[in-house]
DNA sequence: CTTAATGCAAAGGCTTTGCATAGTT
DNA sequence: AACTATGCAAAGCCTTTGCATTAAG
């Protein structure tokens, strides 16, 4: 069942994986639920850390690897120098999608899941002929469109 | 005119920018062109620095950066926290395409150029509907696909 | 000659690691 | 009680910057 909201389940995740569910692991999720977007371990650790000033930016780092490896979260880079992160709606398909267009003036990141038929007819003959062609096995992509937003292209 | 090399015409291409033909600049276009693959900026050092014990760290990046700039040379960050760089067969149309298949488990990045009709229409398809829907300007994309190559996956 | 380019060393920015302490299970 | 998780400080890496020197046009 879907649609139950990013994050849902993680304790019962981080457990199945013999990890502890601690003080700042629920806050750090906590922070990423109450926010929309992608965010720096530096934006996570600011918010995380007004909540509970115990919480330094080394655990930040150490929490997000963990999520990440658990699937709870996705970790991006967009070429700034600087990772992004954002919780994963289905972590058993995490690393499936990545589709994002990039603000090449003001870095703006916007989630895009329209999925045109073209893509999926696009995806899948390709996923064919380079498995064949390279005999390259494929287990997901990712796609970015660069260009303007809205506000900088006016 | 196509097809004449990796790299080729970056004289008057520096020139007509007003930057100068130096001696540590032919050097790093040299290595790239001997080379296949992207490369680190610590790669070409090495071998540029093998050549010409006078050219420091520094100049390379700088040289790449105003390679980049002039699409001389294009820039790929895969997410190892190292920038690659390789020479672009047309600079007119360096920022066009950046389609790579990539080993998760070896690194290995492939160079990936067969357009199939689907990706064409994909592609098109998109830029309207996206531009569209999200008031984005499209100037260009990226396309991964990731995987295991042939070598990791025997 | 004039000004861009270079090299070295130092600084920057993000991320990871070492180690003693605190917290979960 | 046993062992993971945390925090702080220090270290690591890649990349950029400051400044005096060298070299291209």
């Amino acid at each position: 069942m879907r649609g139950q909201g990013r994050g849902h389940g993680w304790r019962d995740r981080l457990a199945g994986r013999g990890a502890r569910i601690t003080g700042p692991r629920s806050v750090i999720i906590g922070v990423m639920q109450a926010s929309e977007g992608h965010l720096s371990a530096s934006d996570i650790y600011i918010k995380a850390h007004e909540i509970n000033p115990g919480i330094g930016l080394t655990t930040v780092y150490r929490t997000l690897d963990i999520l990440s490896q658990a699937g709870i979260v996705q970790k991006f880079d967009f070429g700034d120098g600087t990772a992004r992160f954002e919780l994963s709606d289905d972590p058993e398909q995490s690393r499936r999608h990545h589709h994002h267009l990039v603000c090449r003036s003001c870095g703006k990141i916007t989630d895009y899941t329209d999925f045109i038929k073209e893509e999926m007819e696009f995806l899948k003959k390709a996923e064919t002929e380079l498995s064949k062609k390279h005999n390259f096995k494929i287990e997901y992509h990712m796609i970015r469109f660069y260009g303007l937003c809205k506000e900088c292209n006016a």
